[in-house]
RNA sequence: GCCGGGAUGGCGGAAUGGAAGACGCGGCGGACUCAAAAUCCGCUGAGUGAAAGCUCGUGUGGGUUCGAAUCCCACUCCCGGUACCA
């Protein structure tokens, strides 16, 4: 068979690789490692085998990794590169709640047509390492952290997480109290009570988004802006509720300095900055009129001079207790709602706040609203007596729920004292340009007492001095992180492995009864419900009590419930994937410390999607083992890498709803899907825009080769593209054109010549090999190869292949296009498998060229170009430009009045 | 509003201070063919010209430089993130 047969030698080599076992990597100590190379990890985030299987805008960044991986072996590296699967989660669940299938059986099917896809792209994974979330085997180990998470404290003056037990030590040696009391005094209840309260994994009553849609809560990660579920878009509620929570706020510092540790992109470090979100300033204590004391925080201490009222939180716990029965004299009537009683007023604009919906905030625009609660702060620093207000634009949830109002120095306060009647003080000069309301930039404290004159960086240190020594505050660090809600009530997740005893004790399930298998239940469906007022209840209460009720010495505990969130099992894959049987332990030290080496995985390959969520999440697991001695680096992922996404036409009917764009007819610019017309439109390819595209179709038509080719030659791999089927006949055309090069179709006979290139070709094959190194180091594929493009164009012209180019130029596509390569390998009957081979290398003496091409520039506009030879003196060279006919058509001959010289590139003239 | 990224032929893109548009798609012309497909060869930013050439040209306006897609300032639009966070 001399025709270019891809199909037939796709299949072909990827059984044979698969039957040599040509991508397994062998673990330092095992048969077969190689202590004297390199160690690479290259690494995918895993995807979620969905029952529809994959388009071909999936695997983008498979295609770069693998393309790394097969140039890096070639090089001469170990290269750790696995795939998996991150099973659990939700259409798994849904698919058992609307068929009774259970959700093991639909993710097994899914983990299988996944698999076989991913093999027929031919990429080089280690198969043998493949791990599923959804694995008992695996989820032992993420319970096992978890139960690592619950055996821990964190030691803020270590600043680092230690075992729980040595907590209990110091506190029994006397070295450390409990809040204040000595452990000893602490009757046996409130002792353990207190360790569970220091644990980093914890039980706690808060504030949590409840979806009743889906029938359980979300972390603050999984809601949207708008305040609705990432997953399905459906309405979320906050309301208080006993979960579980994982302590990442311990972590808040860590998580941004150790940023600078990492290289990646910065708009990612960015992102996880802004959601961690330190704030550094200052609470101050202001006394209440009559009452106790309230606590504001604040970045900008230095303005209280210019604190002219307070505002509170509707929510926050003192109004009720501060609101006086009647108004106070110098209650304006704007400040009133025009209700009697200060007490009935804020019950009222509570109240209107609270049914407030988001979408109402949107169209409010902010303006600003609020109500007088009839009480007094007397400022500590001036001791003026200042009105206390509450108002929606302070959120509970951060700081303390309450500020001090500046509004010279707060755009929202300005606004809301504009409105309100309320004074407004500078306490910064502005420049004498200043032309707008509240200046938040530097200058002077002016209006500010001892202060006056410092610029605001002084004057912050001097006031939280002041503040301190006379304890009326300190300077006080806050962060929008919040920790992280762990408990979630669905069925398809791993089991949380706690048990309950009857006066709340928490007892972890011993290790070694790990893994804690999901019970069978005949219900999976989650208490879902249109009602806010739904008491969440996990699925697992539908288990047995078998399963639920455990007897340990005649008392009867509960099993915990609530399962984990699918974020739990993509936080620690990572590391089973270097060590993926181990029965013993999560992985081994000595093998973790290899292929982590000192920053942890060399390039990790994913969607910026994950930008804060799993990214964040599978940092602050790893800070933990590491704490604890499991890991050697403080960070995961030492390089990241966000690829851009495949695009696609998408068409919408008349209703508004995605028709399947393949079904969709093109005639004279116009589109119609079942004779109807539709409006086309364009974005990321996939299943809710109906206009994947079906790797198989390409496979079929075009082959592996070409798919992989057109994908990377589509662009740069960070950048998002347009996908159109029709344009990967140039890269067919290539691979066409490559084979006959090669091969005879006829014949069958290799045209490839007993002697090497010379001049031109020889040069260019070097000029080859050098940019296309180059190009893979950078993972800059699109460029790779149009200069492979551009080699075999060259061959067309020549009767035989050049000896050392058929040597070269299958080893420099091996990576991309591997199967054609390893073929064209063969039929030159080439020793071992181009898989294998070493990478070219360039001879760079043929490819220094002895003459350039100079430009000539008069007035800085080329008007010649002059081969000159590489060592061209200066005086030669401007004696040269000046000899130029057509440079003296622009002279006029005169004697140009400067010229510059980069030789031998470039002779400019100035005339 | 704030933060980050971007804008180059009909299209995807290349070039990070020194020849703008590599490579590919599409288009035009030619060879082969009874014909078509495939393949091969040539042309293909705009304007002007018989041609050599000249002028213009990398979102807009300005600047630095002998020389700017590239550096600086101001702006427009697009994409992503975030938002009453004190």
């Amino acid at each position: 068979m001399a025709s270019y047969d891809f199909r037939e030698i796709e299949t072909r080599w990827q059984q044979e690789w698969a039957d040599q076992g040509m991508y397994r990597v062998p673990n330092p100590g095992e048969e077969g490692f190689d202590d004297s190379k390199p160690k690479k990890y290259f690494l995918d985030m895993f995807p979620y085998p969905s029952g529809k299987g994959l388009h071909v805008g999936h695997p983008l960044g498979y295609i770069g990794t693998d393309i790394f991986s097969r140039f890096h072996r070639m090089r001469g590296a170990n290269v750790l590169h696995p795939m998996g699967f991150d099973s659990f989660g939700l259409p798994a669940e849904q698919y058992a709640v609307e068929t009774g299938v259970h959700p093991r059986i639909t993710t097994e099917k899914n983990i299988e047509t996944f698999t076989r896809q991913l093999k027929a792209f031919g990429f080089s994974y280690d198969w043998d390492r493949a791990v599923a979330t959804t694995d008992p085997e695996y989820y032992r180990w993420t319970q096992w952290i978890f139960l690592q998470l619950f055996g821990s404290w964190y030691d803020a003056g270590q600043n680092k997480a230690r075992p729980i037990a040595e907590l209990v030590e110091e506190l029994e040696s006397g070295l450390r109290a409990a809040d204040g009391v000595m452990w000893q005094n602490l009757p046996e209840r409130d002792r353990r009570e207190y360790l569970d309260s220091q644990r980093l994994a914890y039980i706690d009553e808060v504030p949590v988004n409840w979806c009743p849609a889906l029938g359980t809560v979300l972390a603050n990660e999984e809601v949207t802006v708008d305040g609705r579920s990432d997953r399905g878009n459906h309405p979320v509620y906050r309301r208080p509720l006993r979960q579980w929570m994982l302590r990442i706020t311990a972590y808040a510092d860590r998580l941004i300095d150790e940023l600078d540790l990492v290289e990646w992109p910065e708009s990612v470090k960015t992102m996880q900055r802004n959601w961690i979100g330190r704030s550094d300033g200052a609470t101050l204590i202001f006394d209440i009129e009559g009452h106790t004391q309230m606590r504001v925080f604040t970045t900008r201490p230095d303005t209280v001079f210019g604190a002219t009222y307070m505002v509170v939180s509707p929510e926050h716990p003192l109004v009720d207790e501060i609101a006086p029965e009647f108004w106070p004299d110098g209650t304006l009537p704007s400040w009133t709602l025009g209700i009697d009683s200060p007490r009935d007023a804020v019950v009222a604009y509570r109240m209107a706040a609270s049914r407030k919906s988001d979408l109402e905030r949107q169209i409010d625009e902010r303006e600003k609203t609020g109500v007088f609660t009839g009480a007094f702060a007397i400022n500590p620093l001036n001791g003026e007596r200042i009105p206390i207000f509450i108002a929606d634009y302070v959120l509970m949830g951060y700081g303390t729920g309450a500020i001090m109002a500046v509004p010279g120095q707060d755009e929202r306060d300005w606004e809301f004292a504009e409105k309100f009647d309320l004074p407004i003080i500078r306490t910064v000069q502005p420049p004498p340009d200043f032309e707008g309301d509240a200046y938040l930039g530097d200058g002077p404290a002016v209006n500010s007492g001892f202060l006056d004159g410092l610029d605001i960086d002084a004057a912050k240190k001097r006031i939280i001095q002041w503040l301190e020594t006379n304890g009326t505050g300190k300077g006080t660090v806050t962060y929008k992180l919040r920790d992280w809600l762990f408990s979630r009530q669905r069925y398809w997740g791993e089991p949380i492995p706690i048990l309950h005893g009857p006066d709340g004790e928490l007892l972890p399930v011993p290790e070694d009864e790990l893994p804690l298998r999901l019970p069978d239940v005949d219900d999976y469906k989650p208490h879902a419900s249109d009602d806010e007022n739904a008491e969440p209840r996990p699925t697992l209460g539908n288990a047995s009590d078998e399963w639920k009720l455990v007897d340990i010495d005649g008392v009867t505990y509960e099993r915990e419930l609530n399962t984990m969130p699918q974020w739990a099992g993509s936080c620690w894959y990572y590391l089973r994937f270097m060590d993926p049987t181990d029965a013993e332990q999560l992985v081994a030290p000595e093998t973790e410390h290899y292929w982590m080496g000192d920053s942890g995985v060399d390039l990790y390959v994913g969607g910026v999607e994950h930008a804060v969520l799993h990214l964040l999440y599978a940092r602050f697991w790893h800070k933990v083992l590491n704490d604890l001695g499991h890991v050697g680096t403080k960070e995961p992922f030492g390089k990241l890498f966000n690829q851009g996404y495949i695009l696609a036409d998408a068409f919408q009917d008349e209703r508004g709803m995605y028709v399947p764009a393949a079904d969709v007819v093109e005639t004279d610019g116009d589109f119609t899907y079942e004779g109807e017309e539709v409006k086309r439109l364009y974005g990321k390819m996939g299943k809710s825009l109906k206009n994947s595209v079906n790797p198989d179709e390409i496979f079929e038509e075009y082959g592996v080769d070409a798919l992989r080719l057109y994908e990377m030659f589509m662009g740069p791999l960070d950048t998002s593209r347009p996908w159109s089927t029709k344009d990967i006949v140039g890269v067919h055309r290539f691979l066409q054109r490559l084979w006959r090069n090669f091969i005879d179709e006829d014949s069958g006979e290799v045209l490839v010549s007993d002697d090497p290139s010379v001049g031109e070709v020889q040069v260019l094959l070097h000029r080859t090999i050098e940019s296309v190194s180059q190009d893979m180091n950078n993972l800059h594929f699109n460029t790779a190869v149009a200069r492979l493009f551009e080699l075999n164009n060259v061959l067309v012209g020549l009767d035989r292949v050049p000896s050392d180019v058929a040597d070269v130029l299958p080893r420099l596509l091996s990576p991309l296009a591997p199967h054609v390569a390893e073929e064209l390998w063969h039929r030159m009957g080439k020793d071992g498998s181009v898989v294998t081979a070493d990478w070219p290398l360039c001879n760079k003496s043929l490819i220094a060229e002895d003459t350039a091409t100079m430009v000539v520039q008069v007035n800085g506009k080329v008007r010649d170009r002059i081969q000159v030879p590489i060592s061209i003196t200066e005086d030669e060279a401007v004696a040269l430009a000046l000899a130029s006919e057509r440079v003296q058509v622009h002279t006029g001959g005169a004697q140009p009045r400067k010229v510059i010289a980069r030789l031998p590139n470039v002779v400019s003239l100035v005339v």
